[in-house]
DNA sequence: TCGGCACTTCGTCCTAGGACCATAGAGGGG
DNA sequence: CCCCTCTATGGTCCTAGGACGAAGTGCCGA
């Protein structure tokens, strides 16, 4: 039997998801919270499986009751109204199983209620998108652009030359390799000449 | 009935699968395919509504599959062995509904298919940490630090200053505080001072 | 043999000049 | 009055010297 917590500001909504979520067997609602700080008590209280939070809530919000109930036994599924895609990251960050918009197919609740308490995580397909959104810019940081000195700077590095036979080779003063060299590091976030040589093979600049 | 069809290149993880998938009444395996360019073949054959498809297969890959077949109506779960977490954040931006690793409870596995052929998106709690662990970089990208003298810098163009202003401030040439403007912009990944006047009143530089 | 010193190499930060390019504003000519 | 050119300002890239600090290398004397 999954015990679930119902925490919305909408007795409505509340009185909704409590009437068709216990006409299934394995599921009973134990209680529900009309707001975020309430949620918390009953979660302490009532130790639910899972716990549906609505976002938007007065006194505490659902992401502050989030931040609180973090680590503890309790599942807890968002289950939000508005579909404001920043708030999928933090949501999952601060420890939520689960991610719904509360137009989501009922029978998908109650798979998503299971697949929760089963220990997976669930998020609605809106939600992971917005999820993959946020990692898309990590992907690709905005790689400072290299200058056409400096390339030609990183490829001798990965050449093996030293600063001094790498002056030579550009006909400038070993200081002016150097501090190519220095922005070279600093550009592709390394900390040595090795590294950036690494660098350089790898992504096919050498 | 949710049409199911399994990918994996181990004839036993198929078998075992597939018996324990159609015990369940409303799910039925349609097909297998033992490497990822079959099971890009079987899916255009048989239309199933779910994949599950190993990553690590001959011929094309899982990853490959899943390229190909991304925008069909059938949806992908992936169903690895080996948990590198590099492999979440590509595998669902190529198109996955599903992420699980397969020491996963059998009865969660037919959660998961039910989920997913309910539209929803599932995975496993390595999974979604995997893809929040991506997604945190993105917040914090590695803020290059500024040195002392760039700071200095930064705060007087943030109070409005000229560059000859700043100049005469710090008892340098007009150029060098050009230099140390220059590399801020860089560092702060910013277009103009202007940019980075706003930046710096934002994180309370100024 | 071993500890320490001296030297080189590397790397950082600040400084700054020269050559350019873009943009915006100001003033003059049609 | 409107356009056009000219100049100031901002910004980029390459160059490079001075002052330092961290590491590695090798040699020399105890």
């Amino acid at each position: 039997m999954i015990r679930v917590l119902i925490a919305d500001d909408h007795p409505v909504v509340r009185q909704g998801l409590r009437t068709f979520l216990d006409l299934h067997d394995d599921i009973t609602v134990v209680g529900e919270a009309g707001d975020g700080a309430q949620a918390v008590e009953l979660v302490a209280e009532l130790a639910p499986d899972v716990l549906l939070l609505d976002l938007k809530m007065p006194v505490l919000d659902g992401l502050g009751a989030l931040e609180r109930l973090s680590g503890g036994p309790t599942r807890v599924v968002v289950l939000t109204s508005v579909s404001d895609p920043a708030d999928v990251g933090p949501a999952m960050r601060a420890g939520a199983a689960g991610f719904l918009y509360k137009d989501v197919d009922p029978p998908a609740l109650v798979q998503a209620v299971r697949a929760v308490h089963g220990g997976q995580v669930l998020l609605a397909p809106e939600a992971a998108e917005a999820m993959l959104a946020t990692a898309a810019d990590v992907a690709a940081p905005a790689p400072v652009p290299l200058t056409e000195r400096e390339r030609e700077v990183l490829a001798l590095i990965a050449a093996g030359r030293s600063n001094r036979e790498i002056a030579r080779s550009l006909a400038v003063a070993e200081k002016t390799v150097k501090t190519h060299v220095s922005n070279v590091l600093m550009k592709l976030g390394v900390q040595d000449r090795t590294q950036a040589a690494l660098y350089a093979v790898r992504h096919g600049l050498a």
